[in-house]
DNA sequence: CTGAAAGCGCTAACAA
DNA sequence: TTGTTAGCGCTTTCAG
């Protein structure tokens, strides 16, 4: 059987509060001997707190939820990055992380309800949901008592997000400087994200603070056509004597099929066409070293969320500015000067 | 402050057992006007069961938990589709399911453990570690008395994996098949991962049943070296009079690789080149409307995982004999016969 | 510095 | 069909 403070009291010849505090690092004033007896049976019995009792005493159940909008799709809608600061941040304060998902399918369903809100067993909840929102979801959380924080999500309060409209901005100023004057901006077709209209923003921005006029906006198609009518399609661009002379990339994705278009069109990078993309990490393609990035700084996100939501937990009725995250420009070698 | 059962048996003037009963679906022996009425109180008072009080009482916290091996790799050690898997199969026994990660930097310590073996707050574990377990982590979590289920991982008994022998052999003979006899293993510098072996030894089966010599291995090296001698390393290979007509490629970069050497190389696919790939997904790369792919069954995989996992909760004596999950494959426009 | 008593919210066993 | 009693393991008073 497990074993349990009881009887480590009995064992030690201590009562069963007196093994409490110990164990719990309640008040110093133990005698050492005392201590060391019962830390010593703790020991050897393989002590391990009922966190359950611990919970159900203290009002407290020591765990963050994070509430992820639906991961049936392919691409991973928990970036790995974010996960590693969350845990990495929950871990810190010595709390739990569960991960709860609702499927796209259900997610505008009226009567389902993902089983993390209809119980207690959580002290606050991460939300990180890609998808546009559905705002029966959002009343139904904020009726629901539960200290919440949205990440990846522009709300009035108590959210953290990536500052896509900065880092679009920035990106762009980064080739101005270098002398550029024909950028693009590239992205995939049917990107319904706001982080892409928000990178757009601060491209055109920058653009026309530096009294350049906006240039070719390069859309990828995804891969379900030809291989011959999709390269035609964009290769005359980077072939024309307007051609750009730099490119911002929305992602990953279309920095590879930058690359790609790139090469088939026997236009060398940096030499004659320099790069900037959003991606996880100096992305390293083939041929490449690495790619210049703006990173998107999922880990600090993650870890900001986290203390947000336990100052939220801490006091509830206080609500927490919403906070931009910055991108962190990380270089590499497909930006030249001009 | 949180409604609790008490309550709802105040204001509904029953008892504390018979609302439970109700609430928890305990016994159909319920009188109809009762239990509407304690239902209707319930959703007026908006409760929400307290998941410590009831863990404390039945001994089980309704919670799996997953020890994932460092995410502090940009790579996600925890693939999408399993961690969907595992969501949708906890989802479905109404579990909780809590994350925590093990540090790459902290796999060796002696004194580090994870919180959740800390404590008593999980009913059984699912390991996922993809790197070398250490033989001290293996032991310490055999003697820990929690149920536990290996992913991705050969072990005795209890573990769930792909089988990764198989699958090389089946992809290697789907291009036999098609009339190939010069079919190449391509893979990534540096793996350390057994699935690379495996899959390897399932292709030098399949090539030596069918009597024909094991061909060039081609292995990429990561970005890290110029483009024009990463290039040139390889594309040899594809130009020579022995070059080979089809490729079976250990994952998705090593499919990217191939087809951006297959571009430079001039050699287009499938007409004179067919690659089958181990990827997620029939990945959609640029200007190819679909790899051939042999599928990861991560998403059965995680269920399979979860299902062991109960059942080895429920009878925590009986080992589960190790279980290999087949790979799929799903037809893409990569291949064509010779 | 330590112990006795009480109770967190819930459910299982038994009694009515 | 419903109520009474008891107790899961832990921590928090408060008393010694």
């Amino acid at each position: 059987m497990r074993t349990t403070i009881k009887q480590i009291a009995e064992r030690s010849g201590l009562s069963v509060p007196t093994v409490s505090r110990i164990l719990s690092n309640k008040g110093e004033s133990h005698l050492l001997a005392t201590r060391e007896r019962v830390l010593q049976v703790a020991r050897e019995l393989g002590y391990r707190p009922n966190m359950s009792a611990r919970a159900m005493r203290q009002g407290r159940t020591g765990t963050l939820a994070l509430l992820q909008s639906g991961t049936d799709q392919a691409r991973s809608l928990l970036p790995a990055e974010l996960l590693a600061g969350l845990l990495a941040a929950t871990a810190e304060y010595d709390l739990h992380l569960t991960v709860a998902a609702v499927p796209d399918a259900r997610l505008t369903d009226q009567g389902f309800m993902p089983k993390i809100l209809r119980e207690w067993s959580a002290d606050g909840l991460l939300i990180n949901y890609n998808a546009d929102i559905p705002k029966a979801m959002i009343e139904l959380i904020q009726s629901h008592e539960l200290p919440a924080v949205w990440i990846n999500s522009m709300q009035s309060a108590d959210c953290v997000y990536p500052d896509d409209e900065r880092g679009g901005q920035e990106a762009t100023e980064r080739l101005l400087q270098l002398g550029h004057e024909r950028i693009a901006y590239a992205t995939m077709e049917g990107v319904g994200h706001y982080s892409d209209s928000a990178r757009r923003r601060g491209y055109d921005a920058a653009m026309q603070r530096a009294r350049k006029s906006v240039q070719h906006l390069i859309v990828f198609r995804h891969g379900n056509v030809g291989q011959e009518s999709l390269t035609n399609a964009n290769i005359e661009i980077l072939k024309g004597s307007q051609a750009p002379t730099a490119i911002v990339c929305y992602n990953t994705q279309a920095v590879q099929a930058t690359i790609h278009l790139a090469t088939a069109a026997g236009v060398s990078t940096p030499r004659a066409l320099s790069i900037i993309g959003f991606c996880v990490s100096p992305y390293e393609a083939l041929g490449i070293r690495a790619i210049d990035t703006m990173v998107l700084p999922e880990l600090e996100m993650g870890w900001s969320a986290v203390r947000m939501l336990i100052r939220k937990i801490e006091e509830p009725h206080i609500s927490n500015a919403p906070l931009p995250i910055p991108y962190r420009f990380e270089g590499g070698w497909t930006t030249a000067p001009l």
